[in-house]
DNA sequence: GTGCTAAGCATTTTT
DNA sequence: TGCTTAGCAC
């Protein structure tokens, strides 16, 4: 039991309150994922309990695999039968296996927001309805509201909204797909009606635990009920001040609540910090005070006070980006260790462009996923219509790619036949033999038919990797890449080749059949896809940073209408209080270094636009100033350039954006020093002087 | 049915 | 600024 050493004593209670209902607030960095694994490892090694009785939901794939790996490492074996797993894949699996309860096919597939929006717009097309008046964008946030029985302000004329989502949920009956919240929904219901099927899933589950469990939304709380049963094993993990997705249905009552549900339930609190400088604590304590949505909790550690918080203003967005590259080639550090962090996606242009130009190593999390490529798509799609035939809007994606003379008028005739028979092979079949298609139509429905037949009796047979390389040779999905773009050929081949490699990687991992490795490409979230093996800067949304933690942090475009966003705080009063979470936990994600910063004017729609620094910046007291700060030690790793020099008058200095500079004047500020100086290219500027990267 | 050009729209956050 | 879509010529 060498495992239980390792922990503080509020988390060694957690791990080993195994029993009823308990509640762990844990603060930021305060170790929650150790609690969870150690409480896995402990039921299984200590009182024995069978792998197979305990279910694990966390947030994405990564952390769920991570968590498996150190389950596995502690106990020495791997654990098959142990499940952690993510709320919409554990649901994707158990729907694989119970859908047959709602009369439904298990072959169904996962529609994600591209095809959502295609359906919805295929909906206002045959309801005659203007797409510019009902932007599909707005239509499917509707829908997802309404699946998840939340409150909706935006007006639509409650016959006409009932009529499109009642037509949307039809089409995808008819194609036999499920959205994202059909998912959960689903799974919901079948726990729900069928007494047996439930009582056999809760009493598999003797013990649960749940991450980042402010995070969930009120149908996931109703699954987790479900599976809990009457005598609840069950033990959440989480911390209201980073519940960042109440946008999405978060809905915070479930921790506030949670005592109230669960009768007896233990609540222990962790805040002890094992990630950040005190410095960074006491910032993030100091922001997140201002909230008041919240139980008072304070972050603290046995750590070293570290270096100050560093705020910078910069005139454009593009000298924000090139000093952040240049702190970083300065700080010596591996780039993995370093994330650039924003509120907005479109942010990350101006630092790709900056970074490729200064040759520093960068990935890009979020934005275009891997599985959401064109080529990418265009594959997929052809593989999803055949795996289930019901599948309309993958087939009129793929039948025309390459092209095959199938244009919209041959669509919209196969489709009076697929309205009939709500199966594209049958549709394509009976318009062949009807005679309504002549010509190179007729001849390209009839090629892609042949392909569909063939290609599902080929299915079960193969491996999901060689089928589907198979079925790029039968498409001559290759060739046809060629023709179309000579500039970006390259690239896509290789992304060709990444998706057959990254289906051999899944069979390794026991996936065996291609409808399986269809839910993975539309269950993966953008954490899944970050590369550890690389050496290579993180750039990415405050969002899908959740849970992560770098040595060093910068978070940029911290402007008014950026962030905190204008948009949501347009949204409802509740969410500034939401903003200022998203901001603390952007700056709870940093161990050693913080760099604030922001623009004066900021290139939105190719033009410049002058924004005020956000208030976050501001309505706290001064970042904290550690007076004996030039004789301690910093901490290791950090790459933060001397500060504790004597300067004078007439010094010459070096600043890593400005270049070489004259020192003009001193005065004293606070405790720290104002430093005025002179460079020959930027003209006079004026720093703090424990703040100046100066060298 | 295909392919080109010009206009017009986009930026909250995501499984 | 950069991407999608509508409209038009072939």
């Amino acid at each position: 039991m060498d495992y239980l050493e390792e922990l503080n004593p509020e988390q060694r209670k957690a791990v080993e309150q195994i029993e009823g209902p308990l509640l762990v607030l844990a603060g930021a960095g305060s170790g929650k994922t150790r609690v969870i694994t150690t409480r896995i490892t402990h039921l299984i090694a200590y009182y024995g309990i069978s792998p197979y009785r305990i279910l694990a939901m966390t947030f994405t794939n990564k952390a769920a695999s991570e968590m498996k790996q150190r389950v596995e490492k502690v106990l020495g074996s791997p654990q098959p039968d142990l499940v952690i797993s993510t709320f919409h894949s554990f649901c994707a699996r158990f729907l694989r296996r119970e859908i047959g309860f709602l009369g439904r096919e298990r072959n169904f597939i996962i529609f994600d927001t591209q095809d959502q929006t295609k359906v919805l717009k295929d909906v206002l097309k045959r309801l005659k309805l203007n797409a510019k008046e009902y932007p599909a964008g707005i239509l499917r946030q509707k829908i997802s509201l309404r699946k998840n029985n939340m409150p909706d302000n935006v007006f639509l004329d409650p016959d006409l909204e009932k009529k499109i989502f009642d037509r949307y949920q039809s089409e995808l009956l008819t194609q036999n797909a499920l959205d994202f919240d059909d998912l959960l929904v689903l799974t919901n219901q079948i726990l729900e009606n069928s007494d047996e099927c439930r009582q056999r899933y809760s009493q598999r589950f003797e013990h649960i635990m749940i991450d980042e469990y402010q995070d969930t939304n009120r149908i996931q709380f109703q699954l987790i009920t479900q599976l809990a049963g009457d005598k609840p094993n069950l033990c959440v993990v989480g911390d209201e001040d980073q519940s960042i997705y109440s946008w999405r249905g978060a809905d915070i009552r479930n921790i506030l609540d949670f005592e109230n549900h669960f009768k007896d339930a233990k609540i222990i609190k962790l805040e002890q910090n094992y990630r950040s400088t005190q410095n960074i604590l006491t910032y993030a304590n100091r922001v997140i005070v201002k909230n008041k949505q919240r139980k008072p909790k304070k972050l603290w550690t046995k750590g070293s006070d570290g270096l100050p918080v560093s705020k910078r203003r910069f005139p454009r967005g593009i000298e924000e980006a090139e000093s952040i590259a240049e702190r970083i080639k300065m700080s010596g550090m591996s780039y993995r260790h370093i994330a650039v962090l924003y509120r907005v996606n479109f942010l990350s242009r101006v630092l790709e462009e900056v970074f490729r130009r200064k040759r520093i190593p960068y990935q890009l999390v979020g934005g275009l996923k891997f599985y959401d490529r064109k080529e990418i798509k265009d594959i997929l799609s052809y593989a999803r219509c055949i795996v289930n035939t019901r599948d309309w809007t993958s087939f009129s994606r793929a039948i025309n790619i390459p092209t095959r003379g199938v244009g919209s008028v041959t669509l919209d005739r196969i489709r009076f036949y697929y309205d009939q028979t709500g199966d594209i092979q049958t549709a394509m079949e009976e318009a062949l033999s009807n005679g309504v298609l002549k010509g190179r139509a007729a001849k390209g429905v009839k090629s892609f038919l042949d392909l569909v037949v063939r290609f599902r009796a080929s299915s079960s047979t193969k491996t999901p990797s060689t089928w589907m390389n198979s079925l790029l040779n039968a498409v001559e999905y290759r060739e046809h890449l060629r023709k179309e773009d000579v500039f970006t050929i390259e690239k896509r081949e290789d992304n060709i080749n990444e998706l057959i490699e990254s289906m051999r990687e899944l069979e390794k991992q026991g996936v065996k059949d291609i409808a399986e490795f269809l839910d993975f490409t539309a269950l993966i979230s953008d954490q899944d896809q970050i590369d550890d093996s690389v050496d290579k800067v993180s750039l990415m949304t405050i969002h899908a940073a959740k849970g992560l933690e770098f040595d060093t942090i910068f978070v940029m475009g911290l402007e008014e209408g950026i962030f905190p966003n204008k948009r949501a705080l347009e949204e409802n009063e509740h969410a500034l209080e939401e903003e200022r979470r998203l901001f603390y936990v952007a700056v709870t994600r940093a161990k050693n270094t913080l760099y604030l910063s922001h623009s004066k004017r900021r290139m939105t729609y190719g033009s410049y636009f002058d924004n005020p620094p956000s208030r976050f910046l501001s309505e706290k007291s001064r970042p904290p100033i550690n007076p004996i700060q030039s004789t301690s030690i910093p901490p290791k790793g950090s790459g933060q350039p001397h500060q504790g020099k004597a300067m004078l008058v007439g010094d010459t200095v070096v600043h890593p954006v400005f270049g070489k500079g004259t020192v003009l004047a001193l005065s004293p500020k606070g405790l720290d020093m104002r430093v005025t100086v002179r460079f020959s290219v930027y003209g006079t500027r004026v720093f703090l002087k424990s703040k100046a990267p100066f060298q």
